[in-house]
DNA sequence: GGCATGTGTATTTTT
DNA sequence: TACACATGCC
């Protein structure tokens, strides 16, 4: 038997001996994070400096204290962030965190509003559907067309276009006719069509009980400032805790305030160098106010960075060097020194994709396992060139970003399927399905998805048809018929989907490969017993890209990722590439208008830059291929300019001895 | 004439 | 992939 062993321990505010031994596990300032008890905190975290880490000890010193874990709440970016935090918090003290509340503002409005939505003044019925983006557009495309904006002749705003103008308005505050002065002006003169459409959209939604992400945060807002429910909500979570707080927006920031009450029980964590949100809504300046929103807040800045060496670091810190107001701060590395950056000025984007390509080999010949390998870029399509020539070279590689599961065609078909057995009244997943019909168009679909509004039974429309298109709108009908009588998702989703097959088949010329993403589709959804919880849980936590989350022999294989900048914030590579680090494309040519929107870039290649441990590469092609024969001479990003040559010399690419000889 | 279907082109970033 | 526009079927 092993023999016991006394430990001095320490003892918290309530007066318990602690398990953990903070003082030794984190570093000064982590450690005066975490045992920060009340009152508003903000914990300014630069990259690499285990924010992570903070947060999950914060979780675990409060549980430790006797505080009731549901009486936690840890507001994250991301449903995975959440859930990786809470993972270890239980791991620190077996498991003693489970009911810690945790995920994004979207979640924890959903499971309110679920709960709320249906009692107070908001009146939203509790089994509500959640529209995600994609499904956002198609209704807003409905009214859209209703509108009959085709015979105006004149450029009117598209879908995503009239979706982006509303959602700029409910996130940032501002009158819809002030963002359409101020960010569209070319559509000044349609301001009050564009409103009518808007309420239109407002109206279909609440006819079907319907709420999209702004409508979330919006209702959830209102609860907040609720008479009867606010006091419940600020009872029920004591401490709050915001991660990547630099990327909330206005609605998320009063949120918070309305959460937490006057006493401001807050944990902002964040960093503002790392805000690259604005095109959501995000403002940085909520993390720059909060000082002045909370007078009384703790300020703690982490600044050892246990990540990357120094010299990594000294190009992020000259990346910011001359950016405007930002909070101070310099990242410090706890490595050392090591190998300086380099940046490589390639002739174009063969031979750039060539460069990492090539390197990439030799870093799996010197045995770097290929997951730690990472490959950044500004826009999901910049990668497609280095994505051919990674298949030639039989690199397998993970693609993050750009294209998402849930928005590919084939799977909102089969998401709008599920949709109608759940909700018979859902003209914009009819009009998607029977357009997907053989023999019929926009006319037809229009007319029969009015014929079945005006139904009595939505399943039973009385609509006089012709041919194929008779045929097939009944072989529909049928088949969501057929799967409403079944109560669990799995047996309605299997129904539905041996139904889709064909119509899958006949619409699109890769059937096998779209059929594989269905087939994982109807794995998650085997494991659901409600659909409706299903639907929400695909809009609110999509998965991310098409099979590996779900086949288990995929797991274990080695992979190089390629994400946009904005799906590898809060990640880190041993290696790290950042592509097309070019002006034109990182700054963004439709970002350089608005100084704003240039920081905006500035801080992508800061983010960009920290991914990196070991060994970073920047590279840029110098003659980029327009359209149309015009060549154009690529020069570095312009936020490369204050790092000196010293810090990160240039590099020039020469053909070598060819290798094969055969 | 009305409608379905084919073709070409241009794409930020995401809860 | 998603749109605008052109073509060809009923």
């Amino acid at each position: 038997m092993k023999k016991l062993v006394l430990r001095r321990a320490a003892v918290g505010p309530s007066g318990r001996a602690y398990r953990i031994d903070y003082a030794k596990e984190l570093n000064a300032a982590q450690y005066a994070a975490v045992m920060h008890d009340k009152g508003p905190a903000l914990v300014l975290a630069g990259a690499g400096t285990g924010k992570t880490r903070t947060l999950t000890y914060r979780v675990a010193r409060l549980v430790e204290d006797g505080t009731d874990p549901a009486s936690v709440l840890l507001l994250t970016f991301t449903r995975k962030a959440a859930r990786e935090m809470l993972r270890r918090a239980g791991s620190l003290l077996d498991g003693r965190c489970d009911t810690v509340a945790g995920g994004t503002f979207h979640a924890l409005a959903n499971l309110v509003l679920r709960r709320y939505g249906a009692t107070s003044s908001i009146g939203l019925a509790s089994n509500f559907t959640v529209l995600d983006q994609g499904d956002a557009e198609d209704v807003m495309n409905l009214v859209r067309t209703s509108f009959d904006v085709a015979k105006l002749k004149k450029r009117f705003p598209q879908k995503n276009t009239l979706l982006a103008m509303y959602g700029r308005s409910v996130n940032t505050g501002q009158p819809l006719a002030d963002v359409i002065a101020e960010k569209y002006p070319s559509f000044i003169d349609e301001t009050d069509r564009i409103a009518a459409i808007v309420r239109g959209y407002n109206d279909y939604k609440r006819r079907g009980a319907m709420v999209d992400y702004d409508d979330l945060l919006l209702y959830l807002l209102a609860l907040t400032r609720h008479e009867e429910i606010g006091p419940v909500l600020r009872q029920r979570y004591k401490y709050i805790m915001v991660d990547e707080y630099q990327d909330t927006n206005v609605l998320q920031h009063n949120i918070v305030l309305g959460l937490s009450g006057p006493d401001g029980n807050v944990m902002a964590v964040g960093d503002d160098a790392q805000s690259i949100y604005a095109f959501r809504g995000a403002d940085v300046r909520n993390i720059h106010r909060f000082p002045e929103q909370y007078p009384t807040a703790t300020i703690i800045r982490l600044e050892e960075n246990y990540r990357s060496i120094q010299p990594i670091l000294d190009v992020a810190n000259a990346v910011l060097q001359d950016a405007p107001f930002m909070f101070d701060k310099e990242l410090r590395s706890t490595r050392g020194d090591g190998e300086k950056p380099m940046l490589i000025s390639c002739t174009d984007e063969r031979q750039q994709s060539r460069f990492v390509v090539e390197r990439i080999l030799e870093m799996r010949e010197s045995g770097t396992p290929l997951s730690k390998i990472a490959v950044l870029f500004r826009s999901g399509f910049l990668s497609f060139d280095l994505e051919i020539e990674l298949g030639k070279a039989n690199i397998p590689f993970k693609k993050f970003g750009g294209l998402r599961f849930a928005e590919a065609a084939h799977i909102k078909d089969v998401l709008a399927l599920l949709r109608l057995t759940v909700n018979p009244r859902d003209a914009v997943s009819w009009y998607r399905m029977i357009l997907a019909l053989e023999g019929v168009g926009q006319k037809t679909a229009a007319v029969v998805v009015e014929a079945i509004r005006d139904a009595e039974d939505a399943l039973h429309p009385k609509v006089s048809l012709t041919g194929k298109a008779a045929a097939s709108v009944m072989s529909l009908l049928d088949a969501i018929r057929t799967a409403s009588t079944y109560t669990t998702a799995g047996e309605r989703v299997d129904n539905l989907v041996a139904w889709y097959k064909p119509v899958c088949e006949r619409q699109h010329d890769d059937p096998q490969r779209r059929w594989k993403d269905v087939e994982s589709l109807v794995a998650i959804c085997a494991r659901y017993g409600s659909t409706s919880e299903f639907l929400t849980d695909i809009a609110l936590d999509p998965p991310t890209t098409s099979i590996e989350d779900i086949d288990p022999d995929d797991h274990e294989q080695e992979f190089v990722t390629l994400s946009t900048i904005h799906s590898a914030k809060g990640l880190e590579w041993g290696n790290v590439f950042l592509i097309w680090a070019n002006e034109g494309t990182l700054p963004a040519a439709r970002s350089a208008d608005s100084e704003e929107s240039l920081e905006e870039e500035r801080r992508l290649v800061y983010v960009a830059v920290t991914r990196a441990a070991d060994d970073l590469y920047i590279t840029y092609p110098t003659v980029i291929l327009e359209r149309e024969r015009t060549d154009v001479l690529g020069r570095p990003s312009r936020f490369l300019d204050a790092v000196s040559r010293d810090i990160c010399p240039t590099f020039l690419l020469d053909e070598g001895e060819s290798e094969d000889s055969a």
